[in-house]
Parts: C-alpha cells; structure tokens; sequence
RNA sequence: GGGGGUGUAGCGAAGAUGGUUAUCGCGCCGGCCUGUCAAGCCGGAGAUCGCGGGUUCAAUCCCCGUCACUCCCGCCA
C-alpha cells in the first residue's frame, strides 16, 4: 500500500512497491520485471528450487527462487514462512509446458525472484488461510483479521461492496435521495426490545438505536424529498439466529405518490439489476404473487420455498365417517387435517418417519400420521381408516405408488406450519432446495391485525402505520381479524428478505387503527408524536419496502448465515469475541452518564 | 424462557466396557530433496481430554453441576 506523507516531514520508509497484483498476471506479460507485494500463502521447498505462493485480494501468483540464484537469496527465501507480508522483484517467465496449472488464472507463468523484502513477519497461525477455513466459527470471529484474508470471505466481501453499489447505481439513475438518519433516536417501544444509549446531559434520558429507519423515511416523504433510500443499520435486542444479528443492515426504500404495485414493481427492478450486475444472473420480469392465505395452506408458511411443489393440501373431507377419533375430534373443534404427498417416499423407514414427525412437533404439532401409497393401495399408519376412500383420496392428493402421505391434524395454523416445516425438510433431504437457483415470490394480503390472546387484544400484525386495504376501511372495527393490509414480503428461497407497505398518511386512518389496537391519544401522542404532528402538514401518500441486504446476500453467496457475509459480525450470543464487546465500563463512566448497575445476584 | 448438539495438542478430527505409552491429518521445529502448486521423504516438540464435584482400587470415558460455543422453538411491529 502507498505511504502517503505531507511533503517535507517525516521520511517515507522505503520499500519495493507492487507494479502489479498477484492476480493480473497472464502470458502476455513474459518478460515484464516487476514487483508483487502480498502475503506467502504456501511455500514449497525442494532444494534446489523453492516455489513461493504469493497471495493478495486478486488472486495467487506462483514465485520462483531458481536452482542457480544467489545463496543469499535462497536462505532469505528458505526463512519465510506462511502469512508473511513480503515484496518480491522478478521477471515473469512463461512456465514449461507441463507444469502449466490450469486451476489458476495466473497458471500458465511464474515469476523467477530476484529480491525478496520482508514487510513484517507473521505468528505462527491460529488456523490456516484456505479457501474457507474449517476453524470453528468463534475462532474465525476472534481472528477475523485473518479470517478475511481467505479467498471465501474476500469474495463475499466483493459480492457485498458490488451489490451495494449496483443498489446506490439503481437508485441514484432513478432519481432516489440517500438520506441518512439518526442512530440515535426516540425509543418508541413496539416490536423488538430497544438498545438504549444513556444521555449524558439529561440524566435520567435515554436515546434508542433505530430498529430500523421507519418513521424517519415517512417524514422523509412529508419532508417532500419524494424517493429516498438508505444503506441503513438496524437494531434490535432480540436473540440471533443464523439469519438474524443484532445489528443489520437494510436497504430502506420509501416513495410518494405511489401504489402498492409501483413499490413492487420497483423492487424487482432493483433485483433484476443487482443480480444481472453481480452474478451475471437473470431474474424473471416479475417475480410471482401469492395471498398469505394462499402461501399458508398451499407451503406452509409465510415464507414459502418455490423452488419445489410438495403442495399442502386438504384432508378434511376424508375425516367424516373414517373412524379416526384424532381427526374428527379436531375437525369438531375447528381445527384442519392438512395432507401432503412425499414423492417417492412410500421406502422411508419408521426412524426416517419419525425423524420427520420431531420436525412437525418442534412447531408444536402433537403428531404425524402417516400412510404409505403400494401397489396395493393405502398401506400401514393411519391407513385403515381411509381404507374404503382410498381411490378418492389417491385422485385427490395425486398420490401414486411409491408415495408417502403425511398429515397433520391441529388448528388450522399449526397444522400449516407444522406439516409446512415437514415439507421444508423434505425439500432439503430430497435435494430439491439448489442453491443456484433463485425463486423470488411475493406475499401480499397480510392480516392487518393479530389477535393476542394473552393480552386479549388486537395488534399491528406488520406496524401500526399500514393502509388498510380499500375495501375494509368503512368496517374495519367490525372485524378486525378480517381486514387486510397493503401490506407485502419479498420472499427468496423460502427466506424473508424485504418487508414492506403502503402507509396510513391520512390522520383519521391513524387514529381508528390506534383504537382498535388499543392504543389512547394520549398514548399514541407520547410515542408518535412527531410523525403525527408531521402527518398534520400535508403528508402525501406514501409506501416503501426494506430489503434485508445480509440475507439476500446470504442467500447469493449460497451461505447458511448472514454472518459469512458480514464482515465483523457478533456470535450467537451477540458477542464480539475479537474485540471483546460487550464490555464492562469504568465506573466514571457510569457515573457521568447517571447509571447505577443492578445485576442478577448469581451473576458473576 | 425452552429444547438439541459440541467441547480431546495451534487447527480439524478419531478413540476406549472405566485400566498401563491417548491416535490420525494439517500446522510448528530440525534434516533431506531441481518443477511443485494441499509437494514429497525422515526425525522431533507439542494435550492438566472445557472447568468443578461425585462414584470407583482406578475417570478423558459413568453420574451431578457449571462454563463456553452452536443450531432450533419462543421472541424478532
């Protein structure tokens, strides 16, 4: 790297700078002297000749020390060790015929070293830089540094520097703002817990990190600045999962005077573009639409997996006259028998069966019952209980020799997610789930309002600040649990990945949707205030969407976990085990800032 | 808040019904070696088997507790 000083002060250390990276190269270049500056990424000794692999972010560069090369040299080359940073001076020589490494862009030439200088010298390794590391995941965390160093994490990194900037191109061309707002903020508690930051100056006050950019890009639009979008960091004190850190990144979108399908139809744009310009990967011109009730009973689940069928279907009109007391009990009760027909199944052993049954209980399911289609007909499990309807059910669920049904019986909605999270598993053991394919979908029509039964009251199913859906708007408080949001979720192999809705801009809407989810002026005011107050000066209609930029690149990069594409992420714990965060601090720190501790007695 | 899994040398793993010297690969150190590209060959160092307690003649192995990590349910408007 270039050492640049003011003129005239301190003398730059001298030293051989690169006139090339390891990766540029060719054998087109035979005969060039140049100087390659990087890391020894391995180093082979034979005597005679010693080979020194030359790493930087472009790639690998073989080096030579010949045979007949000054001893000084050698000895100098035979003491280097991996990781070091070192400069070498060589002439580019087109490598024998039979030693040309297809693997390797730079295979076909080497470079025949003339001088070697150490830059600094390396450790011994905590682990070795490889495409991508086999150390556990907490060491690459507490030795990132080097973990980035290996080509897996500098590829993901370039994935996420490219797709952020075609994100800023794609905006910028079509008129967008980057707007930034705060990190510090008002806590509005709903949804997530908060991270608060103490205030020095108002004792007793705190500020909350964002959980995400919401109202300030609907004041934003009020603001008239019309597009807006931001690369921006959210917050919430929620436990992590492999698709979610407690601090994450957005692409948060918001645009005036426009409908739902506009937004939609934006966000494809922005995908069609990224993907075109980062993986060379066509998207189709629209990505399909479902209802949540739809993706519900079909997948079972609001964040369906496309890229394979095994539909969800409905078994309820098999259940009178069976026989089976589990099923008609449930059916009494309100509940749903929901079907599905495991293709080519029908040989799955008792434990792969009950491999599958653990999966349906984690979501709450009480049990899986099963029957397996033969030749014959309906065989084992349940199955002499459909006995008499078998052909009717065979026709209905497409069932064909071979197959394996399953079902669940239980309220309609753990029903779906259970034999939905059946279905999930069986994509993936089936490998039905390529990572190379990309199967965007649409869900639209969300429920407006949950009910909570604990607190025996409606709740904002997305946040408060939804439209309604047209035709619900003269009888919403009527029914709630029946009104239907503009609400939308961008879906991407069976993940999240952007969330979205028209809002509510006209003050009246507000209020009624505060009511119902009861929620008081004065309460509304002590929280709101300010998107109210804004919301009286002329808002224009409005809506938006935030992709979640790691999981998509999670999902690009062909990854398990936003961590491997963020570049220093917390730990399952949301701990930082390189620089130690989260930290105890001074207590004059505490004292400056008015806070006194109260830990848990067992805490130690 | 709940459930599953893991913890053995710097790293990744194997291991035994509870028994004497805990194994393998990589890395590290030394030596040999003209063409490798995960180089090869020879030799060497390196482990209180996560920690604490219990059972036992004997525990890395069994039991209890605890810590750390990891995945999942809940939670995440």
């Amino acid at each position: 790297m270039p050492i640049i000083l003011p003129c005239g002060t301190i003398p730059v250390m001298e030293y051989m700078k690169r006139t090339a990276t390891c990766g540029a190269l060719r054998l087109a270049d035979e005969g060039k002297d140049v100087v390659l500056n990087g890391w020894v990424h391995r180093s082979r000794d034979h005597g005679g000749i010693q080979f020194i692999n030359l790493r930087d972010r472009c790639g690998i560069t073989q080096t030579v020390v010949d045979e007949d090369a000054p001893a000084e040299l050698k000895k100098l080359a035979g003491s280097l060790r991996m990781e070091y940073c070192i400069a070498v001076k060589g002439r580019v020589r087109k490598r024998p015929d039979s030693m040309v490494n297809p693997e390797m862009p730079t295979g076909e030439i080497e470079l025949q070293i003339t001088d070697i200088e150490v830059l600094s010298k390396s450790a011994p390794l905590p682990f070795m830089i490889e495409q991508e590391s086999d150390a556990k995941e907490d060491l690459r965390l507490t030795y990132r540094y080097l973990d980035l160093r290996t080509p897996g994490m500098q590829e993901r990194m370039k994935l996420r520097h490219d797709v952020i900037f075609a994100v800023r191109e794609f905006f910028h061309e079509r008129g967008f703002y980057e707007v930034e707002t705060p990190t510090m903020i008002k806590s509005t508690p709903e949804g997530a817990r908060d991270f608060l930051v103490p205030s020095r100056l108002h004792p007793g006050k705190f500020y909350a990190l964002p959980q995400s950019p919401q109202l300030f890009k609907q004041i934003i639009m009020v603001g008239g600045l019309d597009k807006y979008f931001q690369i921006a960091r959210c917050y919430r004190d929620e436990d992590a999962r492999g698709d979610r850190q407690l601090e994450f990144t957005q692409i948060d979108v918001e645009m005036s005077f426009v409908t739902r399908d506009d937004v939609l139809r934006i966000t494809e744009e922005l995908f069609q573009y990224a993907f075109r310009k980062t993986l060379q990967t066509e998207l189709p011109e629209s990505f399909p639409r479902f209802t949540y009730h739809e993706v519900m009973n079909t997948y079972g689940s609001d964040k369906p997996d496309i890229r394979f069928g095994l539909p969800l279907q409905d078994f309820s009109p098999f259940v009178e006259g069976s026989g089976f007391k589990a099923f008609d009990s449930v059916l009494e009760a309100g509940g749903a028998v929901k079907a599905l027909t495991a293709k080519g199944c029908g040989g799955y052993s008792r434990k792969q069966i009950t491999q599958l049954e653990d999966t349906a209980k984690i979501y709450q399911a009480k049990g899986l019952a099963w029957m397996k289609v033969t030749e014959n007909g309906l065989e084992g499990g349940v199955s002499k209980f459909f006995a008499q309807k078998q052909e009717e059910i065979l026709a209905a669920l497409g069932a064909e020799a071979g197959d394996l049904i399953l079902m669940v019986a239980d309220t309609w909605r753990t029903a779906c997610t259970a034999l939905g999270a059946v279905r999930s598993r069986l994509g993936k053991d089936l490998g039905l789930t390529d990572p190379k394919t990309f199967a965007f979908c649409w869900v639209i029509d969300f429920p407006l309002f949950e009910w909570n039964e604990e607190g025996r009251k409606w709740e904002a199913a997305h946040h408060m600040f939804s439209m309604p859906q047209q035709q619900y708007l003269d009888t919403m408080e009527q029914n709630p649990g029946e009104v239907k949001g503009d609400l939308y979720d961008l879906v991407l192999n069976g993940n999240e990945v952007a969330s979205g809705s028209i809002r509510i801009h006209d003050p009246e809407i507000q209020r009624r949707i505060f009511r119902i989810v009861g929620f008081s002026e004065e309460e509304a005011e002590k929280r709101f205030g300010f998107l109210l107050n804004a919301f009286q000066y002329g808002p224009p209609p409005h809506g938006g969407i935030a992709p979640g930029l790691d999981r998509i690149l999670m999902i690009m990069a062909g990854e398990q976990t936003i961590k491997e594409v963020i570049a220093f992420p917390k730990n399952s714990v949301g701990v930082s085990p390189m620089e130690g965060s989260p930290s105890e601090v001074d207590e004059a720190q505490l004292k400056d800032l008015h806070v006194k501790l109260d830990l848990p007695e067992n805490d130690a």
